[in-house]
DNA sequence: GAAAAAAATGAACGGCGTTCAATTTTTTTG
DNA sequence: CAAAAAAATTGAACGCCGTTCATTTTTTTC
C-alpha cells in the first residue's frame, strides 16, 4: 500500500474513531465537524477529502454499532438450538441490554435523520438484515411447519416490537416502560406472540 | 382581551398552522423561522416574542398532533365494550393508519430532538397518558382481575411494541414490516400478547 | 531530480437560530 | 386628550455550523 493511501486509511479510522468517541459520550446531535478534525489532528477541510459529508462518517460509526449489536446478539444466542423460545427472549433482552448500556450510541443509529434524497449504503441494510437472521434461526425451529418468507415476517414483527419496547423505555420524554419492567415485559410479549401463532 | 393580547394570540395560532403546514409538506427537519415569518407576515424577531424559541413553537404543533390522534383512537374505540379484544387490534390499526396517511406530522412526535436540557411542557406528556388511557380500558375489561398499576405496565408495553411495528414499517431505511403485513402481523401480535396472558 | 498527481490547508461562503438596540404601537396615567 | 410608560415589532447583526475552494505542501511517476 502506498504512503499516501496508507495515511488516508488511518485518518479514515481516525476519525471514525474520534467520532465514536463523541457520539458515545454527548450524542450524535453534537458531533462537529471542527471537533474531530481537533480530536484527530487534521484540518477540517481534510475531514471532507476522507468522507463526502459527516453523514456518510455517521454512516461508519453506525455501521460499527451494527456490528457490535451483532457480536452481543451472537453471544447471547447461546444454546438457542436447545431452547429456541428462551433464546429468542435473551436475544431481546441482550438488544436492550446493549440499548441500555451504550445508549447514545444506539441512538445513533435511529435518531440522526439523513438527507431523504442521501440514500442510504447497502452495507448499512445488511447490518440489519443480518440482525434479524439471528431471530429467523430459532423462530424457524419453533415453527418447522412455516415457510421462510412466514418466518422472516414474523421476525421483522418481533425485532420491532422490541425495539419499541427499548425505544420508549431509554426515553425519558416518552410513555415507554419503567427500565426495571422492560425485562419481564420482553418475555411476555415474546412468548406470549409465539404462543398465539403456535403454528 | 386587550388588542395587544389578541394579536398575540393570533400570532400564536398562526405560527402554529404554519408550521403544520410546513411539517406535514416538508417534515420538521426542514422548518426555518424564515420561512415561518414570511408565511404569517410577520418580522423574524416577532416569533420569539410569542415563542422561545423554535423547540417550544414544534412543541405546540406536536400538541395538535397528540390531539389528533386522540380523536382518531376515540372514533376508532368504537364499541370496544362489546369486544375489547378487537377494540385494541383497531386501536393498533388506527394508530398505523394515522401514521401511515400522516406520516411526517406523526413522525415529528418522535423524530424532532429537543436539546438534553430543555425540559418538555407538563401538557405533552399528559398528551400521551391520553392515549394510553384508550389502551389501558379495554384491557381492564380483559384482565378484570389485574391490577390498575398492572393493566398500566401491559398498556405502555401494548404501544410501545405496537409503536415500533409502526415507525420501522415507515421507514425506508429500515428492516421493518412492509406496509402490506403491517395489519396482519398488529392483530396476531395483540391477540397472541394478551393470550400468552390469559390472567 | 523534475514534472505530474494527490492530499492538506484554513479562510471564506451561505444558511441557520437567536439576540438586541432602535422604532413603532398600545396602554395607562393624570 | 395628552403625555408617559409599557409592550410589541423590526431587521440588521452575531455566533455557529457544514461545506467549498484556491493555494500550498507532499507524494508519486518517469
Amino acid at each position: 500500500m502506498s504512503k499516501a493511501t496508507e495515511r488516508k486509511a488511518k485518518l479514515h479510522a481516525d476519525l471514525v474513531d474520534a467520532a465514536e468517541t463523541r457520539i458515545a459520550s454527548h450524542g450524535v446531535a453534537s458531533l462537529r465537524a471542527r471537533d474531530l478534525a481537533n480530536d484527530v489532528g487534521c484540518s477540517l477541510g481534510s475531514i471532507y477529502n476522507v468522507f463526502d459529508d459527516l453523514h456518510t462518517l455517521i454512516l461508519h460509526a453506525n455501521m460499527r454499532t451494527l456490528d457490535r449489536i451483532d457480536k452481543v446478539m451472537t453471544d447471547a444466542a447461546g444454546d438457542v438450538e436447545k431452547d429456541p423460545l428462551n433464546g429468542l427472549v435473551g436475544l431481546a433482552w441482550a438488544y436492550f441490554d446493549f440499548a441500555d448500556s451504550q445508549t447514545r450510541t444506539w441512538r445513533a443509529l435511529f435518531d440522526h435523520a439523513f438527507p431523504e434524497d442521501h440514500e442510504l449504503p447497502d452495507w448499512i441494510y445488511q447490518g440489519q438484515v443480518e440482525l434479524l437472521q439471528h431471530i429467523e434461526q430459532p423462530l424457524q425451529q419453533i415453527l418447522p411447519d412455516a415457510q421462510p418468507e412466514r418466518v422472516q415476517l414474523i421476525a421483522r414483527t418481533l425485532f420491532s416490537s422490541v425495539h419499541g419496547i427499548v425505544e420508549l423505555s431509554l426515553d425519558d420524554r416518552t410513555v415507554g416502560l419503567p427500565k426495571e419492567a422492560v425485562r419481564d415485559q420482553l418475555r411476555l410479549l415474546v412468548c406470549g406472540f409465539l404462543a398465539g401463532y403456535e403454528n
